[in-house]
DNA sequence: CGACTACATCGATAAATGTCAATGCACTGC
DNA sequence: GCAGTGCATTGACATTTATCGATGTAGTCG
C-alpha cells in the first residue's frame, strides 16, 4: 500500500517541527517542568532571543505539540499530552499504518480543560 | 532533568531526516515492498530525479534508517528494522527518556561505509 | 492618562536545503 | 580494450529556515 505525496508532505511537516535543536529544548523543558510556562521563563532558561523563542513556540503550537492559554499579557504554554501519546513512530509512518487524522486536530485549543 | 543542546541537536537531526516528503515516500516504498530495492527502481516509482534520490538515500542511510549493500554496480537499499523499532516517539524525546545510544549505531552495516 | 510589562510581528541576513542537469567512476559484457 | 550500465558526486539555483534587533500591540498598575 503506497501513500500519496500529499500525505508524505503532511507527515514530513510533523517530523520537521521536531527537527530543530531549539524546539527540542523547548519541548523537553516544558515536559520536564510539567507545568505551563510563559515565554519570558523559557527565554531565561534557553540561551536564545525572545523573538526566536516566540517563533518556535508558534511552530510547535501550529502542529499542536504544545498548547497556549493567554492570560492578560502573558502566554502560558504547555505540552499537549494527547498529541505526544499519538505521535507516530518512524515504523508506523513507513508502514503506512498511521493515524487517520492528526491527533492534534482533535483537542480544542487554549481555554478549555477538555483534553481528549 | 534537562538535556544539553548537543543532545537536542542530535535528536533533532534524526527527526529532520524524516522531515522531507520525498524521504518519507522512500521509506514507505521500501517498507511496503519489504525487500531491498536498487536506486533505479526507486527512481521509477517516485517522480524525482536520480541524483536527488541518491542524495536522500544517503541522508536516510547516514542515520541508519536504511541500510545498503553494494553488489557490482548496483546498490541494494532496505529498511533497518531495528532502527524503526527503536525510534523514539516525541513523548519519549520530550520526557528525556531516550535511548542511551542510537539504535542505528548498533547493527553493523552490510558492506560498511561509516559516514560521520 | 501614562509608564511599564509581556509578547508578537517585521525586516534583514546568513545558512541550510531540495532539486536538477551534467559529469565522474566503478563494474560488466562483448 | 570499449561501450554501456548504475549510481555517486558536483555545481548551480531557488527556496526555506533560524536567528537577531527593532518595532508594534495589548494588557496592567499607579
Amino acid at each position: 500500500m503506497n501513500i500519496s505525496r500529499e500525505d508524505a508532505t503532511e507527515w514530513a511537516s510533523w517530523f520537521r517541527s521536531l527537527g530543530d535543536p531549539t524546539r527540542v529544548l523547548i519541548l523537553n523543558l516544558l515536559a520536564s517542568e510539567a507545568r505551563p510556562m510563559c515565554v519570558g521563563e523559557i527565554v531565561e532558561r534557553l540561551d536564545v532571543g525572545q523573538s526566536t523563542i516566540s517563533h518556535h513556540l508558534k511552530i510547535l503550537g501550529d502542529v499542536r505539540f504544545i498548547l497556549v492559554e493567554r492570560v492578560g499579557t502573558t502566554s502560558w504554554w504547555r505540552i499537549n499530552e494527547a498529541c505526544l501519546d499519538c505521535f507516530p513512530t518512524a515504523a508506523e509512518l513507513a508502514m503506512g499504518r498511521l493515524p487517520s487524522s492528526a491527533p492534534w486536530d482533535a483537542p480544542p485549543p487554549v481555554t478549555s480543560s477538555r483534553t481528549r
